[in-house]
DNA sequence: TGTACATCAGTGAACGCGCGTTCACTGATGTAC
DNA sequence: TGTACATCAGTGAACGCGCGTTCACTGATGTAC
């Protein structure tokens, strides 16, 4: 039986060595988002994780593949989170569960702007896309069965499911900019939600046997 | 009186000198799209425009300047062709400004890259998020009274021209990406657009004494 | 139109630093008995 | 539980390259007469 990680041919990590990755992985996401991708050193990881940078080589080939790992790991962190509060809030309809995703997943200053970078980034370089394109799919199979159902409460069918998640992905990244480029304004906040209570509105009819057929979107705030 | 340019005190550019700035600045939007901002050499860009590195420091203090002065000229450039393809198509209604308007900002790659780092850049700099902000803002002047003209004509008023100018650049934003990675399947490009048409739904309502109050939004194709 | 001179704009060589990458080493961790 | 040995994991010094930045220079452009 293959040990945990699934690599053939591998020694099993040892503990020591598991640490020092974890550290470096935690002081990349820190340089990469205050510097840039592209303009971060192997030494200023190292430094900010507390290791010599022959520590950095005994660990990874490159700050390519450093900057992979460690987006891998926090973006499949941030859909455990995601899949965990979805599983304990969602039966209240919509505005609940629309309200458990977007504190779930906050809006953050410097995953922004690292996934930027990695998206810039994997457009250049096709094995990149790939892994983007595999998150994408593994965010939709996570968040369109609590949104279906959360729907359904509400006595309304989804009428086009791979359109809808699409919607909701691209709205969730195009918002997400604005809040961050105005992160005081409490209007630009309200926008973002109506703009996603409309669009869940628009993929999805009233039910045919549902007892109260009404449209998700609520009365505008204002 | 002033000169063109506003600048006080500046001598007049002379024409060889407008001709090596605009070079270095062509060339640094190839290297920063090839390679990324970040990991962009001024050597790069002057070997890219056919210059010596000194050419290169008599234009521009630093790459960062250069990199302001590229996506600045670049995003003007790109908003006068959308104001010029509004002025001619607008008439006939929403699905046809929509397409005209889509067709005069192309989801282009290298674009895309570039801005998708600019804005990374952006959210660390607060010089660069007022340049966003006011190109952002440029960008609703332009569109928002086309928009609320060709909804008009099809019998519908926006009932919140900010929501609305916001909803339709984080879609552009969000779905551009979508395009991007899977720049061969057409219905994404199809969702895209409905969920463009939907988005003007939203946020407009029949209006009054309109002769046929339908909806923006059409069959969905399938 | 031609010549002399002044200023401008880009050249190319030089300097030095920061960093990527390597590697012989040492201290830490694990194992056998 | 203690000792001896083996392997592993990170250290730190060394090397060299690529590039940022400067600057004395030359050829290009403009101007006066």
């Amino acid at each position: 039986m293959p040990p945990p990680e699934a690599r053939p041919n591998a020694r099993p990590v040892s503990a020591r060595r598991a640490r020092t990755r974890q550290r470096l992985l935690d002081a990349a996401l820190e340089v990469f988002a205050e510097e840039g991708f592209g303009r971060s050193t192997v030494e200023q990881v190292c430094e900010r994780a507390g290791f010599t940078r022959g520590a950095f080589y005994s660990n990874f080939t490159s700050l390519d593949e450093l900057f992979l790992a460690m987006w891998e790991r926090r973006s499949a962190h941030m859909l455990d989170d995601l899949r965990a509060v979805l599983a304990d809030v969602a039966p209240d309809g919509p505005r609940a569960a629309l309200h458990a995703a977007l504190a779930a997943v906050p809006v953050d200053d410097a995953w922004y702007r690292v996934t930027a970078e990695f998206t810039a980034h994997a457009l250049r370089h096709p094995a990149l896309r790939r892994v983007m394109a595999a998150r994408e799919q593994a965010i939709l199979e996570t968040i369109m069965p609590v949104v279906v159902a959360a729907l359904s409460r509400a006595g309304r069918r989804v009428t086009d499911e791979e359109a809808l998640g699409r919607a909701l992905v691209a709205v969730h990244d195009g918002t997400s900019v604005q809040v961050l480029m105005e992160p005081d304004s409490a209007s630009v906040r309200n926008q973002r939600e109506q703009l996603f209570l409309h669009v869940l509105d628009a993929y999805s009819a009233p039910s045919e046997h549902a007892a109260s057929p009404v449209p998700v979107t609520p009365e505008e705030p204002q």
